[in-house]
DNA sequence: GTCCCTG
DNA sequence: CAGGGACAACGCGGG
DNA sequence: CCCGCG
């Protein structure tokens, strides 16, 4: 580990990562630096990865800490000066190929954090299995006035349903306002399969509490209820990783908790700063975390189908999927003529 | 933050 | 050699 | 042309 006043050398995992301007202040609140983000990333290392290692990311960056001018970046390519980075082939909803960054370790981690990378979002399948979306996530995402406690029900809701059907399921915080419910999958289904489920759990959790969740893409029939965002399942779509953190002043952490924390888990408490020595405490909340089927989840959505439901609509950008629906909100379509 | 292109 | 732009999705379905 | 959605 050498060091002089412009750069700091970190040997991680097998390589010399450079943190230039290690003393910049990237989270005002209270002033942790740029060397400090690195060193968070370090003491969340062990369940950082079982996370995310081996996945392809897309780097949010700020280079100069929150406040500053960011942008995404989704293309990396290994340089000479860092000629051990590792990249796979995503695409997106059109074919477009791009060569993204892999976890593959720590110092990949850190070479972004130099990047002036706060966060990562995250690939649902590793770069050594692209067929395979092997994480299902259940995005919950509040409405507007919707506050936390009907956030943190709706999580419990989710967990009952999974439970029922004998499927685990782990919390985490996003960092923002809403709460992810990630399933380890066993790598048998590609990402249409994977939505299908997420799509056929958003309506099972409808019909059993509509007065607290909604499977509605169209905003304007969701009311102040939760959206269990099940588009978030669609194909080579990311979602910000466990552990990474968000560019709010506070540095607020995606983090990872056990379900006996949600009935207090509070999202600003859970920061650069406060989240390091809960994993020093409390280890991995996530340890326990195990593949599983998708099967009952498929089920539920067959017998939707067979009882004459349609696929629900897609995000822009996606082609028209067979058995979708008319995409376009209700107060918009076309008066049906029949 | 770094690269790459322009002037 | 200084300055500035690029760095993701941003095209697809509907009216 | 506009708008939808994250
Ligand atoms: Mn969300
Ligand atoms: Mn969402």
């Amino acid at each position: 580990m050498a060091r002089n006043d412009d750069v700091e050398v970190l040997a991680v995992a097998g390589h010399d990562v450079r943190i230039t301007s290690p003393g910049k202040v990237f989270f005002p609140e209270r002033g942790e630096t740029k060397l400090d983000l690195a060193r968070y990333y370090l003491a969340v290392a062990d369940p950082l990865m079982a996370a995310m290692g081996g996945r392809p990311v897309m780097l949010q960056r700020f280079p100069n800490g929150v406040g500053g001018s960011s942008f995404f970046q989704k293309r990396v390519a290994a340089t000479k000066a860092d000629p051990w980075l590792t990249t796979a082939t995503v695409e997106t909803p059109n074919g477009t190929t791009s060569s993204a960054l892999v976890a593959v370790d720590l110092a990949h981690v850190l070479w972004a954090v130099n990047m002036g990378c706060l966060g990562f979002h995250v690939w649902p399948n590793t770069a050594a299995d692209p067929d395979h979306a092997d994480e299902l996530r259940v995005d919950l995402d509040p409405a507007p006035g919707v506050g936390f406690p009907m956030i943190r029900e709706a999580a419990a809701e989710v967990r009952a349903l999974l439970a029922e059907l004998g499927i685990a399921c782990f919390p985490k915080t996003t960092g923002n306002r809403g709460l992810h419910v990630y399933v380890r999958l066993e790598p048998r289904w590609d990402g249409y399969t994977v939505r299908a489920a997420s799509v056929a759990m958003a309506r099972e959790l409808e019909r059993r509490r509509p007065d607290l969740l909604t499977a509605s893409w169209w905003k304007e029939e969701r009311g102040e209820r939760v959206f269990v965002d099940f588009n978030q399942n669609a194909p080579h779509r990311t979602v910000f990783g466990a552990w990474s953190v968000r560019a709010n002043p506070h540095g607020q952490v995606s983090a990872p908790f056990t379900w006996d924390e949600l009935s207090d888990v509070e999202p600003p408490d859970l920061t650069v700063a406060t989240v390091p020595p809960r994993v020093a405490r409390d280890g991995d909340p996530w340890a326990a975390m195990t593949p599983q089927s998708l099967d009952p989840l498929l089920e539920l959505h067959e017998r939707d189908m067979a009882a004459g439901l349609m696929d629900a609509p897609w995000p822009p950008v996606y082609p028209k999927m067979p058995n979708e629906p008319p995409r376009v909100a209700p107060s918009r379509a076309r008066k049906d003529t029949d």
